[in-house]
RNA sequence: GUGCCUGUAGCUCAGCCGGAUAGAGCGUUGGACUCCGACUCCAAAGGCCGCAGGUUCGAAUCCUGUCAGGCACACCA
């Protein structure tokens, strides 16, 4: 596909380059696309360089215009004000940018500049024993849809559960579990039982202030590997994980890895060894700190003064690991901006470690979700469990469908992907850094720019492509003989402008670590297309035309469908 | 108290490496189906871009201050 800017940059450059005294790069840089089709395809701004040519801006623009006028890919060049505004010659854009996709189909957008390169996105991580709720939701559908992301860029992508299985609050479920436990319970419903077994540990250590003795011994026990507790602390990891697995099965979410807090925990003393040699770790009212002052943080707690070791210490320890084991080329975290100081504090011990890779270590912050009652409690009954959410969402759509007798060969399969696809479109849509407050009106209400609406478009561009091919055996696959003149229209133009700008559009969500560019875009596409099919009838009886619109058509729904696949969402052929 | 984040239409938000009349969805009001799927499309109303300074030819965007909300700030993760 033509790089436009490129070709247009090149083109001012050799035309009036020296007059302007702006390098080719300096003038790729000021070209900009206009908010309106009316002020041209791509604008030149002649500001800047009134000062070096002591002209007036409006001056030069029209002397720029004159010059260049009808160039190669430029059918038109017009000042207006101080902006040069281009035209391009439509018939070679739609013809090239439709004929890539063609030719590209489901790699449309696709690049190799992470080919060779490890990327480690570590995400969701949610604690053992303890319920999903919807505030696990950002982290574990924003890193999807990174890895996702990476992956198309032809990054390796590793994608790592940081299972939060490690702690003392295992030696008191375990000692809980002794007392009052029961095998079946926890087969039947295991989070929710291990939960119960934590809370009534704690009431009963009101009374029994020698439980929480016991559970420190229970422990340490587990720490050093004794087979009975290591057995039982296995057995609740995996029931656990088993139940999360079917919250990761419905949101299409897949790991590489599980290594969590349990991975690292022998591989903290020489962490602590390290630190030492180099002279990094102080004392500080019993504990070992690493002093930060001097860069504006507050000192970093490495070690607790009863001797065991914290949270930065493990993230320090896997951070070492990783880079022996993957040696990525970049070390990605999804975690809370909660953990914002965490994890500065994070990176500059590894830099004053003296590690220059360091700066490869990425945190990734996202915003708070809250409830309208106050900040997600589960020792308070405030919580919305985030199976809930998705089930209720297949459910309300299951309801649409029937209500409104909608088109599909299978009920079941259109509800899940549509009301899945609907929950992760809303998560996705925001920058990732605001906070919201859930509100299940809002994650059950379809209307306007949503997930069902995109995939609705998505299904309507496929219902007309197999009518087409019922018909009249076009094979839109082939650009061939297609004339592209016969796609005069502005609504057609302006979708083909967006689709023309996919592939930046995906390398600038992958640069920002955020898939809500890729959310906005496929919803503007889905948009375009509406108004392109109200206004256009694509199954007209001109055979050119027909071919034309069918490719853009085909075109639409390539593109919707990678970039829902890229959001990790499903679509529907039919809906 | 200190640090970080957020503040744009009634609501939810785009736009923030400065550029042309500040955009979208919801909601409100009014329109469009002999037509490829009406979960569609068109239009209108609605803005001291929190506030005040500054930099600049030009500021929602950059800088400073200030107000409001959120988060964090040593033995949880």
């Amino acid at each position: 596909m033509i790089d436009y800017k490129d070709e247009l940059s090149e083109i001012i450059f050799s035309k009036v380059g020296e007059k302007t005294g702006l390098s080719i790069d300096e003038i790729k840089d000021l070209i900009e696309i206009p908010a309106d089709r009316s002020m041209g395809d791509y604008a030149f701004p002649c500001f800047r360089l009134a000062k070096e040519m002591k002209k007036s801006p409006t001056l030069i623009a029209s002397e720029i215009a004159e010059t260049i006028a009808s160039f190669g890919i430029i059918r038109e060049s017009i000042a207006v004000n101080a902006y040069v505004n281009f035209m391009l010659d439509r018939e070679t854009f739609i013809a090239d940018t439709l004929g890539t996709i063609a030719a590209d189909s489901v790699n449309y957008g696709r690049s190799r500049v992470g080919c060779g390169k490890k990327v480690i996105v570590e995400f969701s991580s949610p604690n053992i024993a303890k319920p999903f709720h919807i505030g696990h939701i950002r982290s574990t559908v924003i890193g999807n849809s990174i890895n996702k992301i990476y992956n198309f860029l032809g990054y390796d992508v590793e994608r790592i559960n940081h299972l939060g299985d490690y702690g003392t609050q295992f030696g008191k479920m375990i000692c809980a579990y002794r007392h009052w436990g029961n095998e079946d319970d926890v087969k039947r419903d295991p989070i929710n039982t291990l939960l119960s077994y934590y809370t009534k540990f704690h009431e009963e250590e009101e009374l029994h202030p020698e439980l929480a003795d016991e559970a420190r011994d229970i422990f340490a026990r587990l720490e050093s590997g004794e087979p009975e507790e290591v057995k039982l602390w296995q057995w609740f990891r995996d029931e656990s994980l088993n139940e999360f697995r079917r919250v990761y099965d419905l949101l299409g979410v897949e790991f590489d890895s599980y290594a969590g807090e349990s991975f690292y925990s022998d591989k903290m003393q020489s962490v602590l060894d390290e630190l030492d040699d180099k002279q990094l770790l102080l004392d500080s009212e019993g504990a070992k700190i690493v002093d930060l002052e001097e860069y504006n943080m507050a000192p970093a707690l490495i070690k607790k003064s009863n001797g065991s070791t914290l949270y930065i210490t493990r993230d320090i320890a896997a951070a070492i690991y990783r880079k022996k084991h993957y040696d990525f080329y970049k070390n990605l975290y999804v975690v809370a901006s909660q953990q914002n100081l965490h994890f500065a504090q994070w990176i500059k011990v590894l830099e004053l470690l003296g590690y220059d890779w360091a700066t490869d270590c990425v945190h990734i912050p996202f915003g708070l979700v809250s409830l309208e009652d106050g900040t997600m409690s589960t020792r308070h009954g405030r919580v919305v469990f985030l199976k809930d959410v998705l089930n209720k969402a297949i459910e309300r759509t299951r309801e649409i469908i029937i209500e409104k007798q909608v088109n599909t060969d299978d009920i079941d399969d259109t509800a899940r992907k549509v009301g899945i696809g609907a929950v992760i479109f809303q998560e996705l849509s925001n920058n990732r850094i605001k906070d919201y407050v859930f509100s299940w009106d809002k994650v059950l209400n379809f209307d306007g720019e949503t997930g069902p609406y995109v995939q609705y478009t998505y299904a309507r561009a496929k219902s007309v492509l197999r009518k087409a091919g019922a018909d009249t055996q076009i094979c839109t696959h082939d650009c061939d003989g297609v004339d592209f003149s016969r796609l005069t229209g502005d609504r057609a133009y302006d979708l083909i402008r967006l689709l023309y700008g996919f592939p930046e559009i995906i390398s600038d969500a992958g640069d920002k670590y955020e898939p809500s560019i890729i959310t906005r875009y496929i919803a503007d596409i889905a948009k375009a297309f509406n108004k392109f099919y109200h206004d256009e009838h694509v199954l007209v009886d001109d055979e050119a035309e027909r071919k034309a619109k069918l490719l853009l058509v085909k075109a639409s729904a390539t593109v919707i469908k990678i970039g829902l696949s890229l959001l990790a969402i499903e679509t529907v052929e039919k809906m």
